[in-house]
DNA sequence: ATCCCGAGGG
DNA sequence: CCCTCTGGAT
């Protein structure tokens, strides 16, 4: 049920559910978020907030993390998962920043891409949240499963058919925000194997508790 | 066994 | 489209 009403009023049930939190990662400076978001793959934030105070002071700047000994980085972001490719991702990355992007964050898709070790949802994470984009989407894990089960997808699994999707109904400047808050409903009440439809507050909205199949 | 704010390669 | 990369929590 994706009705301009419905949506409204999920965004406003939203923001008043998750007032601020917008986004859970910790990060100072741009390419922190950059590579906090790498880090995140198949993997909590909580984790990954508990490894980048040490990777961070260990290597401080972006010439640190560019000199770095991956072993030592991959020892650092081990228990995040997929540490060879983070850690070899994280350092390339680095040396790409400095030697063609001037040590800065870019602000284009197209240029994200590019980024060893970054793609569709870290590079709509750093258009969103460093540079405050209009209109993006982050099609994440929570916000597939969620706008999926609110019926404000189609159900598809592609995050690219979410991100239209979800650009056709949301207003450019709430998408953002709306998607962090999935996030943050998505780890406190819409969980993917049990979801707690007995305290959502989205319930009258939502065609997974309405509808016939799902509960 | 399944999931966690995925990315890259075939 | 598929598969692989990987540890930790439930």
């Amino acid at each position: 049920m994706n009705s301009p009403e419905a949506v409204r009023a999920v965004v406003e049930e939203l923001k008043a559910l998750y007032p601020d939190g917008i986004c859970s990662l910790h990060y100072q400076k741009d390419y922190e978020l950059l590579f906090s978001t790498r880090l995140s793959a198949q993997c909590t934030d909580e984790r990954v907030n508990q490894v980048t105070p040490t990777l961070f002071s260990r290597f401080p700047t972006l010439e640190a993390l560019a000199n770095a000994d991956v072993a030592e980085v991959e020892e650092i972001v081990h228990s995040t998962g997929f540490f060879r490719a983070k850690a070899r991702d994280i350092v390339a990355a680095s040396r790409m920043l400095l030697d063609e992007y001037g040590g800065k964050v870019p602000n284009t898709m197209d240029a994200l891409l590019k980024l060893p070790g970054v793609g569709r949802k870290t590079a709509n994470l750093v258009l969103g949240d460093i540079h405050h984009t209009p209109g993006v989407v982050v099609a994440d894990t929570h916000c597939i499963r969620i706008t999926g089960r609110l019926g404000f997808t189609d159900g598809s699994k592609d995050p690219v058919k979410v991100e239209q999707q979800l650009r056709a109904i949301l207003p450019p400047e709430e998408s953002n925000d709306f998607c962090h808050r999935m996030v943050l409903h998505g780890r406190a009440v819409c969980m993917a194997r049990k979801p707690d439809c007995a305290s959502c507050t989205l319930r009258p909205w939502c065609d997974f508790y309405n509808g016939g199949d799902g509960q």
